[in-house]
DNA sequence: CTGACTGCAAATAGTTTGCATGACG
DNA sequence: CGTCATGCAAACTATTTGCAGTCAG
């Protein structure tokens, strides 16, 4: 976890908000995992741990902790109400194991050129972009290697 | 239109599915539009034509027509189920417009080189990705400017 | 003709809001 | 202590499904 906790506490407290036991517990289901969560994953890992914690509470949670940036959206991969721990470091992209669900993040995505060429071609004054890569992780590209060789040896789904 | 209304009915029924007057007006709503469009908004356009048509309608279109690659999502900016009208060109990117929804495709998107050295550092597989632009449209950046220069002349929203 | 398509209504899923109570600082 | 946060229930919105009638090919 690239963000400590009394990091995040002091983040919080800056704007306002109070940082309770559910936004805690909430922001740690987030950060132990590898993959990007949706909203009921992260209420049902929550939940397990913490019965009394209702589903809004995460809803409401995800927000602000999206505002603050500590937080950011995965769009790839069909569900785009996903969200993954947010490392400091400024700008940068997503590449998401369309098997397991597991989100390495990169920096450099080199658009600038692209960016240039593009807004001086169609007038666009370019604001940001989104990047995502889907593949499949080193993983779970060895799995499927052994499920194939598996085949017909013992055809266990 | 790049895609004749011939061309669609051929793809539809080669695959088994009817060219119905509810699917051409779906797909010409999208089609004609320069925006994205999300279900409902192009429910409301279809059915102020056609006031039979019926919202499951579309939804069930949408799903064909995106499953034969004749339409594609938009990602960015918010709303995560947006449609377009999709060029026969085979992989491109958009440019969207976060006032108007205007979207331009474009097509060269350079990424080989940086899939290569990710693929090389996390041993990922990469097996696509999703690039889109969000900017504000040659059309919008000028209206902005006039309202800024506008300001305490005549305040009209 | 026949299987695919449509519209309706109803079921689900996902998300947001109002309000009284509870907890952080 | 006051303010912001929480939980519940309920309201909404978005999407999917079942079914009987309709239509393209």
């Amino acid at each position: 976890m690239d963000f400590t906790e009394k990091k995040i506490g002091s983040i919080l407290r800056q704007r306002g908000y109070k940082f309770t036991s559910q936004r805690r517990a909430v922001l740690n289901a987030i950060a132990l995992s590898r993959e990007h969560l949706t909203p009921s994953a992260i209420y049902e890992k929550v939940h397990r741990e913490h019965p009394g914690i209702g589903l809004v509470t995460i809803y409401r949670t995800l927000e602000i902790l999206e505002e603050l940036g500590l937080i950011c959206e995965v769009h790839v991969g069909g569900n785009c109400r996903s969200y993954l721990m947010r490392r400091p470091s400024e700008h940068h992209h997503h590449m998401v194991c369309s098997d397991c669900g597991a989100v390495i993040d990169f920096v450099d995505c080199d658009l600038d050129e692209l960016e240039q060429k593009l807004s001086h071609e169609t007038g666009f004054e370019i604001e940001g972009h989104l990047l995502e890569f889907l593949g499949r992780c080193s993983k779970c590209k060895k799995l499927v290697r052994v499920a194939f060789s598996d085949r017909g040896k013992n055809e266990s789904a």
